[in-house]
DNA sequence: CCGATTACCTGCACGC
DNA sequence: TGCGTGCAGGTAATCG
């Protein structure tokens, strides 16, 4: 499931049990996830003090004292789990240990707080889509993060901004706002989500909507503000989730989704007085959900 | 250069 | 119960 709100959910779950902490093991159950692990991956991380836990887009990067920075990518199915040392149980027994763990975890970190509290982060990932590699320097300057688009947090994609990069598309809309190198962190959810609350059909010609003339310049206006809106809904909910993806607390997914295009094919169109209906199409070999009603 | 398609890998829901 | 099929949040390589 991991959209940038998700990404931004499991960071701000992790970042307490991480930052400060030293990582006492690390440990990488196999050589590789969809790339090999770095180097030395183990060696170079144990012993070191995690001092900030940070995302670009879909990434998250762990900042360590004196050593690389860690780039994380979660991939369709990666996932982080807790398990925190009980002091009232045996040195080393971590009490969530029953559950669904076992099966494709896939990399674990040992760490101990500032206090001396032992946790252990675990990441899980069955389909092995995602990856961890390291930067030397800043991961901006990565090869792997240095082309991203702009964030669709915060204030800077406004509708002058946005207009300017899908100026001159012809790919589908939604095509254009799938590209990390124009706008990073948006997916295959968020993408349905933005196009339905801005009114604007996925098979829209990009550049149309980027035109000078009053109407493309509402339009770019509207669509910015849904992405931006949308991407901040779905972080304040703490990311969505589909199907039980589990928090990065180890708790499993406390926001029901409530989608009101995506997955809801069949359904009435949640737009007050629309009367259409959801339909799922396919673009670029994926689902895309819509309304043809209201969204043109 | 660009965009569309395919590959990567496992799990799950579904129909028979 | 079991098996085949299609589908799933991701990026990257390949093809036209």
């Amino acid at each position: 499931m991991p959209e940038l709100p998700e990404v931004e959910t499991v960071r701000r779950g992790l970042q307490p049990v991480l930052e400060g902490a030293r990582l006492v093991k690390v440990e990488a159950r196999r050589p590789d996830l969809r790339f090999p692990f770095p180097e030395r991956f183990s060696e170079r991380l144990t012993g070191k003090t995690v001092t900030a836990l940070g995302r670009r887009a879909k990434y998250l990067t762990m900042y360590v004292d004196d050593g690389p920075v860690l780039i994380c990518h979660l991939g369709m199915s990666g996932s982080f789990r807790v398990e925190t040392g009980d002091a009232n149980e045996m040195p080393g027994v971590f009490h969530h240990e029953r559950s669904k763990s076992a099966a494709h975890d896939h990399v674990v970190f040992d760490v101990a707080s500032p206090e001396g509290r032992s946790s252990r982060v675990i990441f899980n990932d069955p389909r092995r889509f995602g990856f961890m590699l390291f930067s030397e320097g800043a991961p901006d300057t990565h090869p792997m993060l240095a082309g991203l688009g702009v964030e669709p947090t915060g204030n800077a994609l406004d509708g002058p901004l946005l207009a300017s990069l899908l100026e001159g598309r012809r790919s589908p809309l939604k095509a254009a706002l799938l590209d990390q190198r124009l706008i990073a962190g948006l997916g295959n959810i968020y993408v349905s989500e933005a196009l339905w609350r801005a009114g604007l059909s996925p098979l829209r010609e990009a550049g149309t909507i980027a035109v000078s003339g009053k109407k493309a310049k509402g339009q770019s206006e509207r669509l910015a503000e849904a992405i931006r809106s949308v991407i901040a809904d779905a972080i304040a909910a703490g990311g969505s989730s589909l199907r039980d993806y589990v928090q990065a607390d180890g708790s499993l997914g406390y926001f029901q989704h409530s989608f009101a295009a995506y997955d809801r094919e069949g359904e009435p169109c949640a737009k007050a007085g629309c009367g259409g209906h959801i339909e799922r199409i396919v673009q670029s070999g994926r689902s895309t959900f819509y309304c043809r009603t209201c969204q043109r």
